[in-house]
DNA sequence: TACCGTAAAAATGTATACAAAATATATTAG
DNA sequence: CTAATATATTTTGTATACATTTTTACGGTA
């Protein structure tokens, strides 16, 4: 496993507390490397949000922001509809079948973290989003969804949002398999449009 | 100016072939650097979309690909107008005065390349975009903008557009003056789609 | 001749050492 | 005692040297 996923993981769990400074050298004893590899793997973490520049020098660790989520999920809201609809005369038996598999992980498995359920849920929009065969889009929206993943630990945080993700998501593949595309474009931007707000309604309460 | 815009401008410039294989070594020695901060640059180039990955090791120099122009330009329609629209109650006789000058310099100036035409166009939505206080967001479309960067060049090559261009500038910053934010929203979504068919067009009659 | 395995070459990844820049500290003038 | 400037320390940026990995090329075998 690279530098990079180490420390992102780290930052997913509270390692390094919000606010906090890294310095590249205490990073680099820290995982025992030297500060070459630390470097690249800061950078691309800024690049994804996981890390924000501090003064001239130096990265943060960010803090919370309810306003960057809501941004973030305006976002989603516009896009991936747009690309769940180019992907709709793409769509076979066997990807929705992969979609119906990973739905059906998430409910039998009940142990999962909430970084797990995270990393299902996007695998089951990502194999629809995939079949679209629009790579920039596809990866503009995972980019998103890198940004997102700073606070889905929260997300799930709050349970019993779960049940309801899980039973839109079956909705959502219960339209598709039926061919009733727009259908499915007006659930998935409810869905994402849901998920957005319970996250950003938790985020305020805390920092009450 | 860092080595990261050096290498960015040259290739802007066509200073290396769009399918070349760039070697770090050979880019040291050409900047006259050491291969550390190449990799830098190379690895922040790539996330721009400058440059793609080839094969396991190394970087390529992107084709030209009407299909990522496409992409872009359906996701700048979709964001633009709802980052602007954010604006609309932030906007004030300064910001619209700022706007306007950019305009101005646009018209007065015959001898400007595509290069800073594009870069004068950016600023004049990006100065309106800027007031609505959403870094998120701004962010966001300040990547796509970069990203479409890469093929700009073409943009103005074609000419008389830039006409077009320019008074649809004038009839959106009308509406913001006078409040009618729907309108200016739907002005600016035409304004960015006739931009994307534009260039799409171009692209695809240079690949006959 | 085609194919596979191995060795040589080339390119990238990483560590150490040094240079430059920024921040913190101390010292002195007002 | 405060403020400004100079100095010391810390931190990041870059060069050089070495390790690792990937690719390429060669030679042997079926």
């Amino acid at each position: 496993m690279g530098l990079y996923e180490k420390i992102k993981i780290d930052l997913q769990r509270g390692r390094f507390r919000p606010g906090e400074v890294l310095k590249q050298a205490n990073l680099a004893e820290l995982y025992a490397v030297s500060r070459i590899p630390v470097r690249d793997a800061l950078q691309r973490l800024q690049s994804e949000g996981w890390l924000t520049p501090h003064g001239k020098r130096g990265v943060a660790v960010p803090l919370f922001d309810p306003l960057e989520v809501e941004d973030l999920y305006l976002m989603r809201m516009r896009i991936e509809p747009l690309l769940q609809t180019l992907a709709l005369n793409k769509l076979n038996g066997e990807i929705l079948g992969r979609a119906r598999d990973i739905l059906d992980t998430l409910e039998q498995d009940p142990g999962l973290s909430a970084v797990q359920i995270g990393a299902l849920n996007w695998q089951f929009h990502a194999c629809i989003y995939r079949a679209a065969g629009r790579p920039t889009l596809f990866a503009a929206v995972e980019q998103l969804h890198r940004q997102c993943g700073r606070y889905i630990g929260y997300q799930s945080g709050k349970l019993g949002y779960q049940n309801t993700s899980q039973s839109e998501h079956h909705h959502l593949l219960d339209s598709l398999q039926a061919g009733r595309g727009e259908e499915a474009a007006i659930q998935l931007r409810d869905h994402i449009e849901g998920a957005g707000k319970q996250l950003v309604n938790y985020l305020r309460t805390l920092s009450e």
